[in-house]
DNA sequence: CCAATTAATTGATATTTATCACTTGCAAAT
DNA sequence: ATTTGCAAGTGATAAATATCAATTAATTGG
């Protein structure tokens, strides 16, 4: 039962059968590592796609179960985050197109390290670990890409530490905004596609803590905000804060 | 001057010349990894060491300075530490003989992500990233051990992270105190060899925060502690402070 | 062995941040 | 259109934790 989340979207796809290969093909041009593939890898990977899609909310890896395989997500937004202490949720990062969704159990004890719900309806691509696996010790080219992709991810969760551990709520808040308009969605007004309970989950505070100070934000004039939409309007201050602490 | 602590002891140790080879073997028996390398791949690293020593105190390798090596200690202990927001440091890990100290930074922007500081006389053995980068490229088996070493530490840090986030002061030392006890000594009685300021650069918490908890600790029971000994006394209870946070 | 630092301890107080108990707003479902 | 059910906003309060100031150990270089 608690397997089924990972599970499901498989069998939904299969049995889909034929339509799955277009929107994945998109995967393999968007990821930069499949570009060190030979042509008969790439039609390896072309091969092996499993397509799936969610509704918003829904679960598209769990914390905990196999990690069988990796994704990418064709469209839409996804959550990474992991399940902590007693239920407290802890937000990660956002998953988008274009980025690989492979957590570091695959080759550590295969267990997912954290769970992925869609935000937005989401279609997802799944390729099994084993595929991975191969090209690894196949292509050195791509060995290095993974190692690549898993140090920036590795490198982000290094500062992510530090600024949650040293900064206060304003700083890790103001960090998050930087994160959705720079990571993100590269601008400066974006839709908020987290609820601030969510914005809490991601900086570590309490949803009432994250009305407030967007708030205080808002007032000192940093930026505009309601509840769906954010704009940054002072990007530099925006900055200092986060900065700063 | 910000890069003499990394380049300093290459020089010194090439002007010493002949007894390099002998410390650093040890370190290729040690690392896991370094028995998936054919003989001459083998005689490749073995022919391409450094060694230098430090004492308590000093930095073998600065934050922010070129990442031109990876390294081992062949003996001693070192503290890997981020430095963060003004001046305020982060531990991260407890550096030993066996375990590869080479910062995610290798792969992204080849700059030192972190620094790291000699606590004990410590031995050093450097090896170019190059030889590793090759390895990777040449060595599908040495690549995928690669991959399973960072993502250990990956999952690490996340852990790390969920539990700064997510955990209590006495939660988050307790966990410090286990993880000394069964990742670094393996041993529930061991010298406490980070000061009380370090202990809280480790938790996240002041030192005095630290040393008043280990006194609770000690006074019901859970701990024996004086400034340099720590004995675990009752090691479920530990456990279940750490764990509920 | 002793001055001179550096680290640890202690108690009081200030900050930061979460929690609680409501109220309000909004949107989907009947 | 009205209910129903969340998500967001508010103010008061409590909890966790840092900071400060003053001592008291420990260390260590001379």
């Amino acid at each position: 039962m608690l397997f089924n989340a990972t599970f499901e979207p498989l069998i939904l796809s299969i049995m889909s059968g034929k339509n799955l290969i277009e929107s994945c093909a998109s995967c393999t041009e968007r990821w930069k590592n499949f570009r060190t593939l030979t042509k008969s890898e790439l039609q390896h990977v072309n091969e092996n796609w499993y397509e799936a899609t969610f509704k918003p909310g829904e679960i598209l890896l769990k914390q905990g179960s196999p990690a069988s395989n990796a994704l990418f997500l064709a469209s839409g937004m996804a959550k990474t985050y992991i399940e902590g202490i007693n239920g407290k949720n802890f937000i990660m990062s956002i998953a988008m197109p274009g980025r690989l969704i492979m957590g570091p159990g695959a080759y550590v004890n295969s267990r997912h390290t954290y769970s992925v719900a869609a935000i937005t309806n989401v279609q997802a691509c799944f390729i099994s670990f084993e595929v991975f696996r191969h090209l690894v010790r196949v292509n050195g080219a791509f060995a290095e890409g993974m190692l690549e992709d898993i140090s920036v991810k590795s490198m982000r969760s290094h500062t992510r530490m530090v600024n949650l551990a040293q900064k206060k709520m304003p700083g890790r808040l103001a960090e998050a905004l930087l994160y959705f308009a720079d990571d993100i969605f590269k601008s400066d007004e974006y839709e908020m596609i987290l609820s601030r309970q969510e914005l809490g989950e991601m900086t570590n505070m309490a949803k009432e803590s994250v009305g407030r100070i967007l708030k205080e934000l808002e007032e000192s004039g940093v930026i505009y905000s309601d509840a769906s939409k954010i704009k940054i309007l002072d990007k530099d201050k925006l900055i200092v804060i986060s900065n700063r602490g």
